[in-house]
RNA sequence: GGAGAGAUGGCAGAGCGGUUGAAUGCAACGGUCUUGAAAACCGUCGAGGGGCAACUCUCCGAGGGUUCGAAUCCCUCUCUCUCCGCCA
């Protein structure tokens, strides 16, 4: 969510921004400063109606101390009351509709990032090891996965149906090493503290992470409840410290989180059918951030590098793209995606996403803190720039991991950090 | 699922219809004293919105209602705690 003050004096710019992310917000800005407008003009009058009824009930309460009749008075301010119950319902409206399109407006970028229309306008930052060269015909995960007995997606199917699968054997176990492992890494090596959220959560979670209203169609829902399967554990995590205001020492917080995932992939049919990169359950361990707005990028240049340290210990091939304009999506202000080798695609493919909110988030879930001058004297509460980024996708990375280390004849070796996670294996087969 | 109790500022805790945005204590911050610290004493100390400003409005879990006037009374919801039932 963008602050109206901000839109109040920045419409132009913003209008612009989201241009630039494809999205034609013209006619959006246009309803926003005119509702913002219409509430403002209300609350002038609501409230002076509310100062002439406060003063009139302290001279009630006053002539009524004396013992004097109040009925004039009285009659006045009821007068009043009738008065500001229409101005307070005409407010209402303004203001349910204005909250109704903030959450609607998409962030704006921060200036460094590189305008484009779309994915092919992403600009690589990085490029880390070199794709191997197959004396053989590189297999897909998923028929690597199914030859070992560790992949099934037919038990899936008739237990769960399409984008799901059951993971067995050595196949469930390097799932937990992988978890264990990356969990391992940012909690002893990155400063990271482990949470492990819960996976169900109230829309007011999913609308202060961002997922809410917009993308509604994404998300599992519970029948009769007000509760929602998390897309990410960025949703509870974020929602960790909703409604708070932080002492600036305690920041930058970060967390790790493993969760499960669940996604309805609406929009994504005949996308990724085969395997597990698109599926609806997934498991992910996710980095979040919580800092100073003087902090952020700074954190997201050691967050991006932290989910990267995972992919350079397991040596599999990647690169790093930051992502353009045109593909930034709705929350991030500026966001780098670590993209994993893929030999049987002959591609890099997404394993994370490294964004950073600024304020987004903190505004829609109300997560401040309060900042020191030079002095050390606390000021305002601001709000907290959050971050996060997947470190990483525990799914992609196996997949990763039986491709780039398949063997011809179908075994595969297990990278060398995750063996002491296997008890000591070192290939699958 | 049933019965009951509760939700007030960073924390603890008053308040039960009329200058109460809220006593008091603790914590925090500034100062006096001290070689320094502690103690003691003095002072400051919630959040959000509107207005160029003077200033003003809102917020005592959330939403409604009663009233000239609500933290205080009524209703609904959410959450927490206790007991019973069920249960991994």
């Amino acid at each position: 969510m963008l602050d109206i003050k901000f839109i109040r004096a920045n419409a132009e710019l913003i209008t612009q921004h989201l241009a630039h992310k494809g999205v034609d917000g013209a006619a959006l800005i246009d309803s926003v400063l005119l509702l913002d407008k219409g509430r403002r003009d209300l609350l002038v009058l609501n409230e002076a109606s509310k100062k002439e009824r406060n003063d009139i009930s302290a001279q009630v309460a006053r002539r009524r101390k004396n013992g004097e009749n109040a009925d004039d008075l009285m009659n006045r301010s009821r007068e009043i009351g009738e008065e500001i119950t229409g101005l307070e319902a005409r407010e209402r409206e303004f203001t349910t509709q204005l909250d109704a399109l903030l959450l609607e407006i998409p962030n704006i970028h921060h200036s460094s990032v590189p305008i484009g229309a779309g994915e092919e306008e992403n600009v690589e930052v990085r490029r880390v090891g070199t794709p191997r060269n197959f004396n053989f015909t590189p297999l897909p995960h998923y028929e690597i996965g199914e030859k070992l007995g560790i992949l099934d997606f037919e038990a899936a199917a008739k237990i769960s149906g399409a984008r799901f699968y059951v993971l067995k054997g050595a196949g469930a176990r390097l799932e937990r090493a992988l978890i264990s492992f990356m969990l391992d890494v940012h909690t002893q090596k990155h400063g990271y503290e482990e949470v492990l959220p819960p996976v169900l959560v109230r829309s007011s979670a999913m609308t202060g992470a961002g997922v809410l209203p917009k993308f509604a169609e994404d998300a599992y829902k519970v029948e009769n409840e007000d509760l929602w399967l998390i897309p990410t554990a960025e949703v509870p995590v974020t929602a960790l410290h909703c409604d708070e205001i932080l002492d600036a020492s305690q920041l930058p917080i970060k967390y790790a989180a493993y969760s499960p995932c669940f996604r309805s992939e609406a929009g994504s049919a005949g996308r990724d059918t085969r395997g597990i990169i698109r599926v609806h359950q997934f498991n992910k361990v996710e980095l979040v951030w919580f800092t100073t707005p003087e902090g952020s990028y700074e954190a997201l240049e050691q967050l991006r590098a932290d989910a990267e340290t995972i992919l350079e210990l397991l040596e599999l091939p990647f690169r790093t793209v930051e992502l353009c304009t045109g593909d930034l999506g709705f929350k991030a202000a500026k966001a780098y995606d670590p993209e994993v080798w893929f030999p049987s695609q002959n591609t890099f493919r997404e394993i994370s996403s490294c964004s950073n909110f600024e304020s987004f988030q903190a505004r829609r879930s109300s997560i401040k803190y309060r900042p020191l001058d030079e002095n050390g004297k606390a000021g305002k509460p601001e709000f907290v720039h959050t971050l996060n980024g997947s470190g990483l996708a525990i799914g992609r990375t196996f997949a990763a991991i039986l491709e780039n280390y398949q063997n011809a004849d179908g075994s595969v070796t297990i990278p060398e950090v995750l063996r002491p996670y296997l008890g000591g294996t070192e290939t699958l087969s």
